[in-house]
RNA sequence: GGGGCGGUAGCUCAGCCGGUCAGAGCAUCGGACUCAUAAUCCGUGGGUCGUGGGUUCAAGUCCCACCCGCCCUACCA
């Protein structure tokens, strides 16, 4: 079973994937939440010193998006196009998303491998000719799930009634895949998470798997059935071959062998199903090895409601990031909700998180230190002396912050827990400072005093060294200033350079270094807004 | 209809196999301090643990019913 990594060559790379979005919309609050989750995970690996890929795009084809651009007056391609150029990708940027690439399933490189894979799967006797039978509105012009129909059968947009409609469809023979499906969940427990999440996919798939309707016919955006034209690959199947076609497969042997197959797959959990089920039954049928994980994200809840491209109540990314900033935008949603669970976020828990625990305890800490090695050391970090056993007790504090964060953030994707475990440690710190009072110990102007203080801001100043380090990977812009402030980079190289694994290890920042204070790193926020 | 999850201090939530489990963070209030972004540190607050029954020496913690909210029950990305 291929539950994880794959190639024996040490250079396989920790491979995580987001959904590509479907561009219909411009992108909201849910879709950005998945990519910041991404993007911390990722960074937090390469801060291990691990090869990475990032993979990111969008998902082009489908009728959604053909009428979108028919309303619009435009061919779908120039609505897609647009959409990727003006919205997804500056977003992305904005938010410094760190994606390694961006695929769009319009592309060739994505098209043909597609029609490949299915070809290769009609070869293998996986995929038949078949007639789909439904219930078909033809205001909509489109079949629907006999699920999301009124009383008396009428169509739910247009409430008029629907008629039984025959298409003739491809059909993959997914039924054939349930057994085999529930022996991977069983022998790779944490292959769907949260566990919640894997409940839902097992008893799914228990209760006995149809074949599923892998072409249609009525319409035409889409990838064209190889050996069959007239019909276009079912969107989702397009869509999810994405994973695959991006990283090299059919086109690039060696980049295949050393990216596939994805370590963590984060989707939304509307599309749980589709990665979960659907996805690893077209690489088995196929013959590749299957992703490590399929991680499901909840639902952004405002005042109590799903926040989607339906419920537009929508405050947008750049609403917050210009009010908060992109830094304290990427930090907020990972700290405030249990990633896997839906979470209720308000902007008035915004602001007070950003207020508790960005501005006082984080960025005061940073200002405190920095001051005070400004003024009693003229900004030249000290020697310190003997350590005590306050000065133990922060060291220890930082190994275990450390090696929680690195369990929490980097393996279960606990960003939550993994962030408060940092944040124990800034609030530990400040507590140190508090006990030892500097600002008093200044005044002892004997060697002895003076050695002491040394030890007490030393202490201090690298202790933030090592949480800039820890909160790179969540706010590279803040942590950027930090690392300038405290002179570290003539003497340990870059910030995005520094390694989890030598977080800990205590007295890194050399004697010397230039703390000089910078900016405010969280500014006050003007609380016109509420 | 069937299945699942949740309803604990003002807010967001921890509380595994029943017996210091009535908690944490934030907010509030009081005190300390002054290096710092009027920040920090310490202390404090009494909430019928959704409702009504039941089991037990003992129940947020088990059982039953009910109320409320959410999710799943296949082809919408």
């Amino acid at each position: 079973m291929a539950a994880t990594g794959s190639t024996a060559s040490g250079e396989s790379a920790f491979y995580v994937s987001t959904p590509i979005y479907y561009v219909n919309d411009a992108p909201h609050l849910g879709h950005a939440y998945t990519t910041v989750a991404g993007d911390v995970l990722t960074r937090w690996h390469r801060q291990r010193g691990e090869k990475v890929w990032y993979l990111t795009g969008t998902d082009e084809h489908g009728q959604k998006v053909m009428r979108t651009a028919e309303s619009h007056g435009v061919t779908p391609q120039e609505w897609a196009d647009k959409l990727v150029e003006e919205a997804w990708k500056p977003l992305w940027e904005h938010l410094q998303i760190a994606n390694d690439d961006f695929i769009r399933t319009t592309e060739e490189r994505h098209t043909r491998r597609v029609q490949e894979f299915v070809q290769d799967l009609y070869d293998k006797g996986e995929i038949y000719r078949g007639g789909y039978e439904g219930p078909y509105c033809v205001h909509c012009e489109e079949f629907k799930s006999p699920g999301e129909l009124l009383e008396g059968d009428l169509c739910p947009i247009h409430k008029k009634p629907i008629e039984w409609l025959q298409e003739e469809n491809y059909f993959f023979k997914l039924s054939e895949y349930g057994p085999r499906l529930l022996e991977f969940y069983e022998a790779n427990p944490d292959f769907v998470q949260p566990a919640s999440a894997r409940n839902e996919v097992v008893q799914f798939v228990r209760q006995g798997l149809q074949d599923l309707s892998i072409s249609r016919s009525t319409f035409d955006w889409g990838i064209p059935i190889p050996w069959d034209p007239k019909h276009v690959i079912y969107v989702w199947i397009d869509a999810l071959l994405n994973y695959a076609t991006a990283v090299g497969y059919g086109s690039d042997q060696a980049k295949f062998d050393t990216t596939w197959p994805a370590d963590v797959h984060l989707v939304g959990k509307d599309i749980l199903r589709f990665h979960a089920v659907i996805w690893p039954a077209m690489l088995m049928a196929n013959g590749l090895s299957l992703p490590g994980r399929v991680f499901a994200n909840g639902w952004l809840m405002v005042g109590g409601e799903k926040m989607s491209k339906s419920n537009l109540t929508g405050i947008s990314p750049r609403e917050l990031t210009e009010h908060f900033g992109v830094d304290a935008y990427r930090y907020y949603f990972l700290r405030a909700i249990p990633f896997g669970q839906d979470g209720s976020f308000s902007w008035e828990d915004f602001s007070a998180r950003y207020t508790s625990e960005l501005a006082n305890d984080f960025g005061n800490l940073a200002s405190r230190v920095a001051a005070m090695i400004g003024k009693y050391f003229d900004g030249t970090l000290p020697e310190p002396g003997d350590a005590g056993a306050a000065e133990q007790a922060i060291a220890e504090g930082l190994a275990t912050a450390t090696a929680q964060a690195d369990r929490l953030i980097g393996d279960n994707l606990d960003f939550s827990t993994g962030l408060g475990a940092i944040f124990d440690f800034v609030k530990q710190v400040n507590g140190y400072l508090s006990d030892q009072a500097p600002w008093k110990v200044a005044k002892d102007e004997s060697p002895e005093g003076q050695a002491r203080l040394a030890t007490i801001l030393y202490t201090a100043a690298e202790s933030l060294r090592a949480v800039a380090v820890l909160l790179n990977p969540v706010m590279p812009g803040t942590c950027e200033k930090l690392w300038a402030s405290l002179g570290a980079e003539p003497h340990l190289g870059p910030l995005a350079d520094q390694r989890i694994a030598d977080v800990a290890k205590w007295g890194r920042l050399p004697a010397g270094a230039s703390v000089v204070k910078g900016e405010i790193l969280f500014p006050r926020l003007d609380d016109a807004k509420s």
